[in-house]
This record gives C-alpha cells, sequence and structure tokens, in this order.
DNA sequence: GTATAATTGCAAATTAGTCGCAATTTGTGC
DNA sequence: GCACAAATTGCGACTAATTTGCAATTATAC
C-alpha cells in the first residue's frame, strides 16, 4: 500500500470508518492527475464495488473532504483534494475539451477570501473554473466551431 | 408585457427564434434572484410548458447566452445570465443552504484573466463559488452540524 | 473465536434527461 | 384575414443517473 494510500486509510481511522477493499478501488480509481466522472470510476473499479457503494464511497469521501466534486461542462467530476494533490483551479478548453490545473497563487486566495469576508461571509472553500481555449488550439486555426 | 421579457424577445428575434409562450414561462420562472433547479422550473411553469419543452428551452437559452448554468452542490442550478442581471459570483451557506450574489469586482475580474493568460490560456467565460458561513448563521451559535 | 456494528451487493425504485413524431402554433406573403 | 411552410410543442416511450431497503458479508473489539 502506498504513501497515499496510507494517509487515506489514517484519515478515514480518524473519524471512526475503516479502509475497506471498495473504498480503496475508489480512491485508486482517483489517483490520475485528471477529475473523473462517476461513470469512469464505476467503470474503472469493476467488480471491485458495486454502483451502489461507489455512489456511497464518493458521499463519504466528500463529507470527510477527501475528494472534491467539480463541475466540468455539464457533468460533475471528481479528484482527490487538496491533501492529496495540491489546491488549485481549473481551464477547461472548450475546443479540444481537455482540463488544466491552474496553480495555486497565494496572493489570489487571499484576495478571494477577502471579498466573501467583506461580504460578511465566513469562506471555507472555494472553486473557480475559467473556460476558454487552451494554447494548442489557439495556434490550430481555430475553424473548427467551438464544441 | 415587462421590459425584460421586451428585451428577450429581441435577443430571440435576432437569433431567428420566437418568444412562445413556454419560453417566455420559462424565463418568467427565473425571474427571481436566486438560482433556480430544473425541477423548480418545471414544477413553477406548470402545464405552460412540458417537461421536453423546458429541457429544449433551457438548452437553447444557453446556447444563445441568456440563461447561465452553475452547480451548487450536486446539482445545476440556472439563473439569468449578466444581460439580464449583473456578472456576479456565488457565496453558498452550508448551514443553511441560502445563496448570496457576490457582486462584481472589477480589479479582481482582471486578476482572474491574468490568471489564465499566464498560462497562455485564452479565458472566455468563468465562475467562482464560494462555500461557507453567512453572517446569519455566524451569529445563530452554531451548534448545528452543517449540512 | 464470538458478538456487534459497519459495510456491501443486489435488485428494485426513483429521478433526471433525451428522443421521435404527430399536432399545434407562428411567421410570411398575399 | 387566409393559406402555406417552417418552427415549436406535447406526449409517451425510453435511457441514464442516482437512491434506497434489506439480507448477506466483513471488520472491529473483546
Amino acid at each position: 500500500m502506498g504513501v497515499k494510500q496510507e494517509l487515506l486509510k489514517d484519515r478515514l481511522k480518524d473519524q471512526g470508518y475503516s479502509l475497506t477493499a471498495p473504498r480503496l478501488a475508489v480512491f485508486d480509481a482517483l489517483l490520475g492527475q485528471e477529475p473523473q466522472s462517476m461513470s469512469y470510476i464505476i467503470d474503472k473499479v469493476g467488480k471491485a464495488a458495486d454502483r451502489a457503494s461507489v455512489y456511497r464511497t464518493v458521499e463519504l469521501y466528500e463529507k470527510l473532504g477527501i475528494i472534491k466534486r467539480l463541475h466540468i461542462g455539464w457533468k460533475h467530476k471528481l479528484e482527490l483534494s487538496d491533501v492529496f494533490s495540491h489546491h488549485h483551479h481549473h481551464l477547461t478548453c472548450t475546443s479540444c475539451g481537455k482540463i488544466f490545473p491552474l496553480i495555486e497563487n497565494p496572493e489570489f486566495e487571499r484576495s478571494i477570501k477577502l471579498l466573501a469576508l467583506k461580504e460578511r461571509f465566513l469562506p471555507k472553500e472555494h472553486q473557480l473554473e475559467i473556460q476558454g481555449i487552451c494554447e494548442d488550439c489557439q495556434t490550430k486555426v481555430a475553424k473548427k466551431e467551438p464544441r
């Protein structure tokens, strides 16, 4: 079991949950870099976890802050939270569909929090999604209709 | 017909679409301040528009930039776009569930665009969602488990 | 090991969203 | 206003997504 899986186990233990095979399978399915859809995870875990268990696990993981639910285009996707990767935002290319991470910028993060506080709102989490055209697609003379 | 409905009609006409009763009903259902879910709209329009027509109208409106699709929590919600209101972001209270608009801040908007450009990404649209605790819930001595 | 509680798989149920097509409505030119 | 063509709608059937109850299985504590 890798280092991240140990971290996951501890995280679950701390809150009174155990790391079972289905839960591990869901976690492993998210280890890649890109956020993934529910159907991808269900497919990826195969018979290691039932569809219903995947849903239940995702719900639990979200509650425990192990994963984050994003909204790319029309449907939601899931990715490991900052504990397992790094806090970041997303650039989605509307031409090719690729998702690029936007690395953390401390100053920017601060200004987001300040904006909320100015409204007397106590910020806990936030997500920023930017849609546009990635570098590759900009050069590929944008003849095609953006999807 | 109000001023906003006239604006809607022109917008549709310009693109070769007509303002029909079902389309008007969907628009009116979104005139309030809060973003609304699909099921809310379907319910609100009642027999003024069929479920399928609501979906079709929402799809059209989105294509024409009349409405925006947001993602609050698990499901998407819809609200009129900047033409009918103002560009803004959202503060979602995880305690009471209310959604508050975060009014536009030109400097902040600029810095979002710069962040993307720095990655050689050409930004077109963006959404920022912040979750946290609203003013009311902060005072109501947060004894309750946040939802 | 055994008892107890947590977790799972399965299947059925609900909810969300899509599609084809005939009926209705709208826009256009008289 | 009237007739025709094009756009739009409602209906019903359908697929996909998500949830739920419950009995069977697995993990944890003693």
